[in-house]
DNA sequence: ATTATCTATAGATCTATAGATAATGC
DNA sequence: ATTATCTATAGATCTATAGATAATGC
């Protein structure tokens, strides 16, 4: 029944990378801790070892990768107007599971406060970050009231795409908003 | 035990608009049919006689109030301006229980899908009509395209502000959606 | 007689813990 | 000897249903 220390943490990244992909799919309040050690091959009695504040802790430490894994996938785009683009796509649309934790996730999180809130929102900050580090227009950085208010209207645009049972409407949502920033031509 | 007509109607009425509320404040999944029911004086059991349908069935009709109250609010505003300022506000961000079932509710309803995705892309589509009645610049109607930006924006930023621990942060976005609607002079 | 509500309960969850097990790592 | 995982279970939920109750409304 014991493995290896190894294999040990091996067994809590799958969990964590799991339970990244699950939360941002179903919510936080969506999936258990017995579905979730199931998923990955395991029983819900070990996950106690691997995090000792229960339930909380794996969900400020799964938030915490995420905001990683989704700020990478940014950081790879040239300027912030692909990264609208890409943002506001069918394929971010139809893809909860690996898509961005602000419209899955925020509302859930400003239920939950405590801990759980304080790594999002250092997950927040990274993102402005590296949306700052863009280009726009002249300038080599995006200002940071610029950057929020892309956040924002990206953030919002895919939520509500999402909720809406007419696709159509749906795309038109997202549309308007890239439509937004590319007709932009402030630099602020 | 058993009531007047008229008394039943009123207890329907009161599950819905605590149903409302509490989905607003805790999500749907946040609330139990036993602690509705309790909250407005009635035991569970009773419950399946005014829904029929389960939980569903509650969930839509619910949404439908919420949306009905959200756009008679709207309705009182004079422009679409107005409506941003009280939107990104902080009584609004600190009051989730009678405030937007965007910010709120979309992810929820994204994972509901079916008949609460239906009532709910109906509300927002009454959402966007109320907006398109407002005058922007010298237009007496905003454009249905300005409506969407400016829904996806302000419900993008108030999200983020609410999951936000740090206040100055969750200002900071609310602000610079505010601006982003008084800079500009494009009338679409 | 009809029916709105209540009581009681079934069957599925959920988080968390206690103690057993068995392999690692000293 | 330590410890990662498993089994079993406690105690709280949750949605939903069946049948009892008692007041309405014919």
């Amino acid at each position: 029944m014991k493995v290896t220390k190894e294999q040990s943490t091996l067994n809590k990244e799958k969990i964590l990378v799991a339970a990244s992909k699950l939360y941002r799919e179903h919510g936080i309040d969506g999936i258990g801790i017995g579905e979730l050690s199931k998923s990955v091959g395991l029983t819900h009695g070990g996950f106690y070892r691997q995090f000792p504040e229960g339930k909380e802790q794996l969900v400020s430490e799964a938030i915490a990768r995420t905001f990683d894994e989704y700020c990478a996938h940014w950081s790879t785009k040239r300027s912030a107007k692909s990264i609208v683009k890409g943002y506001l796509s069918s394929e971010h649309l139809q893809n909860k599971q690996d898509g961005c934790p602000m419209p899955t996730l925020a509302a859930d999180v400003a239920r939950a406060g405590g801990a759980v809130s304080e790594t999002y929102t250092d997950g927040l900050r990274r993102m402005l970050t590296v949306i700052s580090e863009k280009k726009d227009g002249d300038s080599d950085h995006t200002s940071e009231e610029k950057a929020m208010q892309m956040m924002a209207s990206m953030a919002g645009a895919l939520m509500i795409a999402r909720a809406s049972s007419d696709q159509a409407l749906a795309k038109k949502f997202m549309s308007s908003v890239i439509k937004l920033w590319n007709d932009d031509t402030t630099t602020a």
